[in-house]
DNA sequence: GCCCTGAAGTTTTACGTATAACGTCCCGGC
DNA sequence: GCCGGGACGTTATACGTAAAACTTCAGGGC
């Protein structure tokens, strides 16, 4: 049913369709197709071939493509939320440099969020030849791999580095940001700061609690309060303002947020308390999403590079299917400095 | 290289290994892992065919499944921006009901947004069965299904009905939630409108221009002021604040924005001019995106059921595939009321 | 004049699955 | 005692492509 004896065809062309067009061999087709016919076929013929195959309209059936080769020229970008803008350009970069190789990326928003997912597949995924995973849990990634032999090549972005042994990182300079928020903090005479951090257990977060308390360590009458919240505004706001209560309204005068939905609960609690921002108390975000310009006032943050994430990411998945070695440097960070960050209230 | 004369096979297991192993033929396997063998294999062989699988770690090959079969059981969602809220509740609606059925969801932000694109896919893009466009431009959807014979099964979410002849279409009310923030606001006293409406065409943002015009038409004394705005907080800024210097600062008592993040752009415009929320100015919004509890006062607007239309979607294209016709009929809206809507301010 | 080489193709085969078409056996009805 | 027909399989084939192996021919070196 795939042509008639005539011109008239109802499905698809295949490629023997337009070798029969082209007056050549189905092979022939398959080379010019391929790009593979420079001293195989003659240039006049390949031209032959490439307009009968732009006459009959004739694109190569994937499926099959993909049987005969084994792969798929297609990559899997798990993230663990499609909202985030930061993973919106860990995509925009992976698909721009896929397709300068003609490969093509599928999202998969892990339905568990940022944390551990036991079946993060549906039963019908896509056949690929490589996961990159964002800022994932261990075990998540572990489970995304599942049992298969040989184990489909991983790349994992901001994610433990040590949590899956034989993936390839591409790791974010997230203690640098850290650093640059203590440091514009300190700088302005902030001593006290609360710490409003992810209830979610991951390396991402980790980062920066560990930095956190590594740049403090040592300043002299330096504390620092650690409260958790989930990562949405409403759960932030309370979080914040019962601690707030509890400590002494400005003992801290700074809040240094794990990401910018945190610090927009922040800045509801302060507020609710009748205090301003910042005058009474400083407020940092992460990540600089658009949410941080659209509050009021906006947020001093932490843009990440989302971009560049994912394409170094899809490059080393490049050249790892390539049996390359991937070149692994983590990427540059930089605070943005407006208006939610000010000099220390002075004490009561 | 598939699997060696003993046990140990270092490639993936294919059916033909399992059968071996259970000792039937290849395609009692078939049958079996398809589920198609009631009434063809005894329930024994098929648990030992089963048990083989599992011992062997099978995965069936989807590429060679897909050849066979012609059909991939995966569809294709189009979203115009990975970043809106409203999309990933799309997205995960639809995921839901194609897990039920066995199918997949491959997510393809469109890279120029909700405006019209001219080449929407990679050209390494996946086989599909069928395509879910949600919110796009009616030529952009005639290029997503290219010229390909047969057509690939098309379903538009909230689009352009007309624009696509022979695509199904599920719609939200958009009319209807439109009409609930007039009324809410006339029923406050306000009867002179500021529209801060998209700058970019296309049907969702044409039904509120004309369910607004269609409202506001037949009460007396009742004037519209439309403008238009990139969906970015910052262009949104500047188009209110011209808007209102031009006009008289208070001569409409509301605005009413195309969508959540415009109404956070008139915000930071209305308080740079000195006036407040909603005291001298109410405002409302369209989506009820995470970002209008974000903002202070809370945003009054109306909430889209995103899993609805997901759902409803990808249950349309179930029944297309299936030759069935789908069900149709447009999904409810809510307004929800917060803190930016109130009396309009007493004319000065 | 013969062999070798390279260009320009063609023939053939394999990828792993689904399914149509074909046995074979056993049992029950008459 | 024979025949029909389920139950339980098996055998064979096709899906559309890529690529290894083969063929043919022309030209050139010696």
């Amino acid at each position: 049913m795939t042509s008639g004896q005539d011109g008239t065809t109802t499905a698809r062309p295949t490629s023997r369709d337009v070798a029969r067009a082209a007056g050549v061999s189905q092979a022939a087709v398959s080379l010019v197709m391929g790009g593979k016919w420079p001293g195989r076929v003659s240039e006049t013929t390949a031209e032959r071939v490439r307009a009968a195959a732009e006459r009959l309209g004739y694109r190569p059936n994937l499926a099959a493509r993909n049987l005969r080769t084994g792969r798929t020229r297609t990559a899997l970008l798990v993230v663990p939320a499609l909202t985030n803008e930061f993973f919106a350009g860990v995509y925009t970069g992976a698909a721009r440099v896929a397709a300068q190789h003609d490969f093509g990326v599928v999202l998969y928003p892990s339905p568990d969020g940022i944390g551990p997912a036991r079946d993060p597949f549906p039963s019908a995924r896509a056949a690929l030849d490589g996961i990159l995973a964002s800022s994932m849990a261990a075990d998540t990634l572990t489970n995304l791999r599942g049992d298969d032999t040989p184990p489909i090549p991983l790349v994992m972005l901001d994610s433990d580095p040590a949590g899956n042994p034989g993936a390839t990182t591409v790791n974010l300079d997230l203690a640098d940001g850290i650093r640059q928020i203590i440091d514009h903090l300190t700088a302005h005479g902030h001593r006290n700061f609360l710490h409003l951090a992810s209830a979610v257990e991951s390396w991402t977060f980790d980062v920066r609690a560990r930095e956190l308390a590594a740049r403090t360590a040592p300043l002299p009458d330096t504390t620092v309060r650690t409260i958790h919240s989930a990562l949405t505004v409403e759960d932030a706001v309370t979080a914040t303002e019962t601690a707030l209560r509890t400590s002494g309204l400005t003992e801290p005068t700074a809040i240094v947020c794990d990401d910018d939905k945190l610090a927009a609960g922040a800045y509801k609690a302060v507020r609710r308390l009748g205090l301003r921002v910042p005058d009474d108390l400083s407020i940092t975000g992460f990540d600089d999403l658009s949410l941080a310009t659209a509050i009021e006032p906006e947020l001093t943050t932490v843009r990440l590079p989302a971009e560049e994430v994912g394409a170094h990411g899809m490059r080393a998945l490049l050249a790892v299917l390539d049996d390359r070695e991937a070149e692994t440097a983590p990427l540059p960070v930089e605070l943005i400095v407006r208006g939610s960050t000010g000099p220390a209230a002075p004490r009561p």
